[in-house]
DNA sequence: AATGAATGAGCCTTCATTCAT
DNA sequence: CATGAATGAAGGCTCATTCAT
């Protein structure tokens, strides 16, 4: 009838799965797995397919192409984890040392020591492909966290119980060990690269770091 | 035709002609440069090639494939690393506060403030992708620094200027400040993510951390 | 809740309800349109879908797939086109020039400036691809117009009217102005050719041939 | 040594033959027989690099995208086609009547009855997709033809041979039947549509329509 | 009957790799 | 040594087709 070639489609085989209202999660929730682990190029969207229980084109259902997953799959990944951060441990009753050294260990508990510690290290690596994605991430994440920091530090000189120190800057000095021990873990394996555990490494550095913030 | 000696006067020329010895260094410079910024897979042979002057049939005369130039420009930039590491400031004749800071504010101005703080960016990026070079790059650089770090403070307690602490752990205390800054200015940008000036930053961070460490 | 006679009242609104029975039409309809439009391959069954306001699913309720859809929009379109060049003007009372002139005026009027205009372009576009779909249009519509035509002239010769001329093939070259104009006008528009008003083209191609065939 | 999936590039297979300078003639010329014969849509760029001897990727050597390269087929199909309709016969020296006869069969023997002829039923079939491209054929070919024609018409008329018509109206209705039998030959085939020869067609419709031009 | 989510083959396009020159 | 034309495998994306609901 029709010219060869012209026509020539053969049809599905397996029976889909229907949960249409979970699937845009489920897509997310792979590939912000598979994007963490490869990168973003070298991450094929075959991975997350395979990943999510799906087949290719079903993802072009729920998002327009790669990059629009990624970008969803970034906010999807930084939405618990604003979360994660204004959770984190802030009771004013306490003094301030108490404060500080609880804030860093429920950091590792609350973030390092979950699946959310996955992005930071994705941002650091696509940072320079993806500046739009750098930006969101570090005005919603690591500045936000650096303000909770620095609000602590604020009330804690305001009380007397620390020294008059610049906050913003201290508080860039007290979220550089958690920043940087949840990134060699993320890149390097915990045991590959001997990282002490998590209660050593924090509490040392709290002592450490509040020696020069406390009051003598 | 012309008389011999009118043609041999020519001298030989504007012929600076390329040194083909210096050939691979120029792309293994090119290489790590293009690698830095974009990560691997995003990185096309045609954008190194350009960056070196070269064609991209060129870089197959000295590398066997994409990978191994990936791994060469790797070593090519972590050898310079790590003869700056141990050049790092490390005098013995003074006091271990001050030696502390020095290490420092030598960090900042011999590896943070040169082209050689790509690097480390890089290995996080590609760290799963590559994990020998992630591990290579960690046994080269990180502990080199970090067991740097960490003789240092040994000699300090045992001099008795500093507080008996475990030397290792905190040798990685010390190091995440000058690790987190590297890895904060290079994915964010000195500006866009308002980072204290590296003086200010160091400052303080030494006096925050020594203030810990000190024997009172 | 309330009462009821209240809810009760309430009439069966506004529900004209599809009917079922003309959706294959609806659908032939909105193909041909399409098709016509973009041609075969760039169709895709979406936009005939959202053009018939259906579902693509609901066109496999109807077609076996999309060239059986291409297939029956022709049919579809050939139907009505058979008919109205059956319905051309072919009064035998009058004589012969005057019977040619109203021919060429009733095509343009009844299948020129008509949606049936669409169909041979396609056609024209998708020979080579639907040999089976050209030879089927020619030998419907082509050759119809032509063979009206050609009695027309016999007729003319019989009566003295007009010269002895090769029927068919005198039937030929007065349909390549109704066929010309035609398909200049649905490829480049009325206006961006600067085609002159179909009064007066076909008025003069009448004026023109028919000198030629009318007998001194 | 790299992570599985990052890297896995086999090597070509066979050898390569060089003619850089004729390719993108080869290539055009290809991609218009392709293009012509199923159109747009329907054309597989390994249609095209089949037919040109050559491996797909080498298209992308010399044309941006496969738009681009219909775009220049198109071109390349117009410029000799333009040289063709420049050199139809339109010798002044001869009356009008017979200028016009020799105009029409100088335009089947130079152009209908070569691969020139593949280009017009391609614009029809486009036309609707590539507006840009329908429009320039018509300003480069039909308008050039018409004019040709027109002129021919307007120095019939001056010199007395030629009855007074709008000379651009009646260059039109003279080139329809060149238009459609060319059309109906790519279209439907010489044989299948039983199309008559060539020269009894053009003999006649040169005969039937001089009789209305000529001034009696 | 109708829907629309899901599928997967196929096509355009890229790019690591090769090789004749 | 160096080039750059050529290759072809792979990946992003589309869309005809199916099927559970």
């Amino acid at each position: 009838m029709a010219a060869t070639s012209v026509t020539s489609h053969t049809p599905p085989a397996l029976a889909p799965r229907r949960r249409p209202k979970e699937r845009p999660a489920e897509l997310l929730k792979a590939a912000l797995g598979v994007f963490a682990s490869k990168g973003y190029a070298a991450t094929r969207l075959d991975d997350i397919a395979l990943k999510a229980g799906v087949s290719k084109g079903t993802i072009y259902l729920y998002f327009a192409n790669k990059e629009a997953l990624f970008m969803a799959a970034i906010e999807a990944g930084i939405t618990p984890l604003v979360e994660a951060v204004e959770a984190l441990s802030l009771d004013e009753e306490r003094p301030s040392p108490e404060r500080l050294r609880a804030f860093m260990l429920s950091w590792w508990s609350r973030i390092g020591d979950t699946p959310l510690s996955a992005l930071p290290r994705l941002l650091v690596a696509e940072g320079n492909n993806f500046p739009k994605a750098a930006q969101w991430f570090h005005d919603e994440i690591v500045t936000r966290v650096q303000r909770a920091l620095a609000r602590l530090i604020e009330t804690g000189i305001a009380r007397g119980e620390l020294r008059a120190v610049e906050p913003m800057v201290a508080a860039r000095i007290l979220f550089a060990p958690m920043f940087a021990y949840l990134v060699w873990r993320e890149t390097f394996g915990q045991t590959l690269c001997h990282l002490p555990p998590p209660e050593q490494f924090f509490g040392l550095a709290a002592d450490l770091l509040l020696a020069g913030l406390v009051r003598p």
